[in-house]
DNA sequence: CCCTGTTCCGAAAGCGCTTTCGGTCTAATA
DNA sequence: TATTAGACCGAAAGCGCTTTCGGAACAGGG
């Protein structure tokens, strides 16, 4: 349509050098069939006039697009505050090093998610994907692999190993948990979790579990599980205050349960890390600043992202998949909502 | 290279349908030229054989390739937590209605935030741009205005008449805050806000001057500027403190601000809210939690995306710009950190 | 019955690159 | 000096679409 004023061509830039387009692509491609001589003129002139190739015109001639696609999860921002932006910074960074792009969007209303992913693809606009927020039986992760469509996706799902993936330590995170609270001295520890469709809460969970089993202690714990919010710790700690009032400790999936946890807690007159240890996982930002400081199990954000991407560039070329799984531990954060219990609960 | 196992192309389509790959492509595309009976039959076939066109050939062909740039300001994620996420999400949601998407990237150690500007769009990767956090004299602004390159940004610059911008109403909302407070009694109210590179900056503190005229305060409130850190407010309070002890309240130009002045605050034995009183802006998430929960300003964030996304579109059909600059209102969220300030300071 | 005007589709020329295939020219080998 | 092998570059065929142009077929008007 309209002739944007967008530089020169390589026709152009092959004229000026009286060279044939091809030849001129070549050089600038280093194929070893240009004399060397060529190859610095035209790499000289091309920085003159300021030639950058269309990436349309190479995209179609190639056949790669060097775009990844990152449909993001609907309400992903209610999710994990500053989490998204890291990840996205951190992947986008690695990415330009080999200069790939990331084709964000998002599922519309009308549309299934991998509808999108599908479009995505069959449209060749991305080259694979990154998958973020994985469940244990997950569509998109299906697609992908029916289709052969390469991904790396951040977190597990049930069928893990048949592909590349980036993922923090959950299991092993909560086991350090119990560790921490049992060298407290607490013994009857609750604990509220996520839906278990996530697969990061399945793990978690068993991590959980599995603390109990290592330090003898009771199996039978109150668990609960429902939306990582504020709202549903509020609602649960309540419960836990009524019903087993010999709970010393409660774990949180999420801290924004243990913020809901301390609003409970205040409203029954009583002083988390004081009266009862609260234990959160993600480090958000607001956890620092809560009054006590929430202790809590914080996963490593910004780096995650540029794993992921890393992963994917070395998915392109490797076969051997084994290789490209990385767990990551995750750091314990002492701040002051963990102490030993109480005398009373002893 | 590899034949990707993607579907099949126009030419195959119309060589099932008996019919030239032209005369399809135009059925597909809705020009006025085809029988509607072979245009039923085109869009039919297409369905059952999944054909979907390929983005990259079409963009070659139109030379519009559907795609907008947003480039990450670097470390942008330890701003404002989880607003990027949001913006994005609305801008990608918005976007995805006229089937435009997102190239999302960044910028390299190597290069300046204006190359990458120029490269996305000499490579023709994108169509246009949607800058955020911009500064009073703002290169990227600077250079896309010279090069007739489409755009809207997120916030102003000084040379805001020029092109579409959404921004809050940062000076409005200072004034406000103003009014609270004056109306509360307070008449030595400090401020900490942030280096004045950032337009925002600049209207808040032309805001909060406006709101001491309005009241007949004292012009010469202590004022301080730095980073938008926890540590920046805390060291402001305790200059503060030592040196302006008749301030009764102090405005806070960001949250994170706040936050360090509640540490500041506890620090010197005095309690937010009740013997100074603060305001912060923005609502992170932690400022619901702190302990008194923090009053703060609080700008419009999820829309905010979908708002430019809209103005972006509206801006490749309309050259009036002046109907392109929208701004918005900021709510005022009182919680317990203001009150009337102490007797003594009356 | 001829002429004009529509309606509808085919042909073909791009869009701006990549990449294969030859062909020419020079230099090395015998 | 005749022969062969590289080295180097031009020619041209795509990649998968869009869009202009023209022509065939058919209708209606006189």
């Amino acid at each position: 349509m309209s002739k944007k004023s967008t530089g020169i061509t390589l026709a152009e830039l092959a004229a000026d050098l009286k060279l044939t387009s091809g030849t001129v692509s070549r050089a600038l491609n280093g194929y070893p069939d240009i004399a060397k001589a060529t190859r610095e003129k035209v790499i000289i002139r091309a920085a003159q006039l300021n030639y950058s190739p269309s990436a349309s015109a190479k995209r179609l001639a190639t056949g790669v697009v060097n775009t990844i696609g990152l449909v993001l999860p609907h309400m992903s921002s209610t999710i994990t505050d500053s989490f998204f932006v890291k990840f996205l910074e951190g992947a986008a960074t690695e990415f330009a090093k080999t200069d790939r792009d990331i084709l964000l969007t998002t599922v519309q209303n009308n549309e299934s998610e991998v509808e999108v992913y599908r479009r995505l693809w069959r449209t060749r606009k991305v080259d694979g994907f990154i998958v973020v927020r994985t469940r244990s039986d997950d569509e998109r992760i299906n697609f992908l692999l029916e289709n052969n469509i390469p991904f790396v996706s951040h977190g597990r799902s049930d069928n893990a190993q048949q592909y590349p993936w980036y993922d923090a330590d959950n299991q092993q995170a909560m086991e350090n948990a119990i560790d921490h609270l049992a060298n407290l001295g607490h013994k009857n520890i609750a604990y509220i979790g996520g839906a278990n469709d996530y697969h990061f809460s399945k793990l978690r969970l068993a991590g959980f579990n599995a603390g109990l089993t290592k330090h003898n202690l009771d199996p039978n714990q109150p668990i609960f599980s429902g939306p990582l919010s504020e709202a549903f710790g509020y609602q649960c700690i309540q419960q836990i205050l009524s019903e087993q009032p010999n709970t010393s400790a409660v774990i949180c999936a999420q801290d924004k349960l243990a913020l809901g946890v301390y609003r409970g807690l205040y409203q029954a007159n009583l002083q988390p890390g004081r009266d009862i240890s609260v234990l959160g996982y993600d480090d958000i930002s607001a956890s620092a600043y809560v009054n006590p400081p929430l202790s809590t199990m914080a996963p490593e954000q910004h780096l995650s992202g540029a794993i992921c991407a890393e992963l994917f560039v070395l998915h392109l070329k490797t076969t051997d998949i084994a290789e490209l799984q990385r767990i990551a531990p995750v750091r314990f954060i002492k701040r002051h909502s963990t102490a030993p219990p109480p005398n009373h609960f002893r």
